[in-house]
DNA sequence: CAAAGCCGTAACAAAACGGTAACATCGAAA
DNA sequence: TTTCGATGTTACCGTTTTGTTACGGCTTTG
């Protein structure tokens, strides 16, 4: 059975939430202020949380933050008060995967969050292989025969953004969604640069590209060696 | 190309939304108010409409229920005013796929636009084939017998058209509007010399064409072998 | 049969596109 | 604070693609 964690000041509000998921089988942890919310996200360790922004103590955006630094990576559903554009984009920037804004749906919010548990279910693949490379995404570690090549972040996260999908064209536009999150303002000749750092990591030779190929007017391709 | 529909009465926002859509390269068609707004849903059939719920004549949610009634099945997005969980939840049961708070960020809303129109998308052929030839759409690939055939973006574009109409008499306007855009002024010749151009690559006599064949005063037609 | 219209195509010029170096910015660490 | 690495932007350059034009051949038409 999956476990929710439900982070929420109000005690009606808690109350009601804790009640509509554990009718549809969920196991509930609750926490009422911020302090006490990230504690049992470490600890506990919940598929998913439901994490409100105006909490005591700690606020939901430093929570959110918090957890991504620890490693977690459960979804993260925030709960805005109102449709703030700011408040949203803040959120999702500091590692929140999906927001609902107050008043909301309980129904929506329900559907939402099964939606996130469906997908983390689907054990994802955790390490990629391709000729002598090999991207282990737990470990956050990317190695040629053994031997460590050392990616920053946003390579990492290109990186296995390709390795996901061989074969296929991917537009910048896709990319951009992907790596950079879809309220970026982040220009799409940027993807080009981290393109060229990570051929340069990669490719036996940056300028005959092997692996990652450039697809004129649509973006790039990953194809592995057969 | 893609068509959305943006049915909303503010005229500062429609325009705004217009030319974000337009940019995105989408064709987009307006209306300013209910009635206007239904009936181009009906007759243009777009692929995906943005609806704002306050309208003159027809409100929304009506549009939303006719629409439905009239058996078409894109997608609909709703542009709520305030997040108010009644009008959301009668949106959707209304037959409304999403909806976006006011106010809203723009790119989410062509975020989460695009992301429907992948998904319909995805029910469509990807791969096209005839004699030895093989057209492969999500990886922008082209073959014979497993070797690649380069085409440029045009190209490609052009051949994919083409394999989507076999034996169909194409009119040169027709190809002009698919492949060039309903809104690019490039006289119709440019055409003559890109057929020349994929014949060489794809006919084993180019001046005898077995695949693309002329029609004097109208245009091409693709003919797969029987 | 001649004139006109239509198409194939080579040649050319302009535009678009991507690779990349150089620079700017920002935040974290020292 | 300074330093450093990561990230994002911009500008320049070479290459490819694209659009136009012109010429010539073929077909239709009068």
């Amino acid at each position: 059975m999956e476990t929710i964690l439900i982070v929420e000041d109000d005690s009606t509000m808690l109350r009601g939430l804790k009640d509509n998921f554990e009718f549809k089988g969920y196991h509930v942890l609750t926490a009422s202020d911020g302090e006490e919310g990230l504690n049992a996200a470490i600890n506990e360790k919940p598929d998913l949380i439901i994490l409100d922004i105006m909490l005591p103590k700690i606020n939901g955006y430093e929570i959110c933050r918090l957890i991504r630094k620890e490693n977690l990576t459960m979804p993260i559903i925030m709960l805005t008060a109102k449709g703030e554009e700011s408040d949203i984009v803040l959120g999702l920037n500091l590692g929140a995967d999906d927001y609902v804004t107050k008043p909301f749906s309980i129904k929506e919010l329900l559907a939402r969050a099964a939606a996130f548990l469906r997908r983390s279910k689907q054990t994802e693949q955790e390490v990629y292989e391709f000729a002598d490379y090999r991207l282990d995404i737990p470990a956050m570690k990317f190695t040629c025969k053994g031997e460590e090549i050392k990616l920053s972040p946003k390579e990492f996260k290109l990186l296995e953004y390709f390795l996901k999908r061989p074969g296929r064209a991917l537009t910048r536009d896709d990319i951009l969604n992907a790596v950079w999150g879809y309220d970026c303002y982040v220009g799409t000749r940027s993807i080009d640069r981290f393109v060229t750092t990570l051929r340069n990591k990669i490719e036996p030779d940056p300028h005959n590209p092997k692996f990652i190929h450039t697809i004129r007017e649509i973006g790039y391709k990953f194809e592995p060696p057969e």
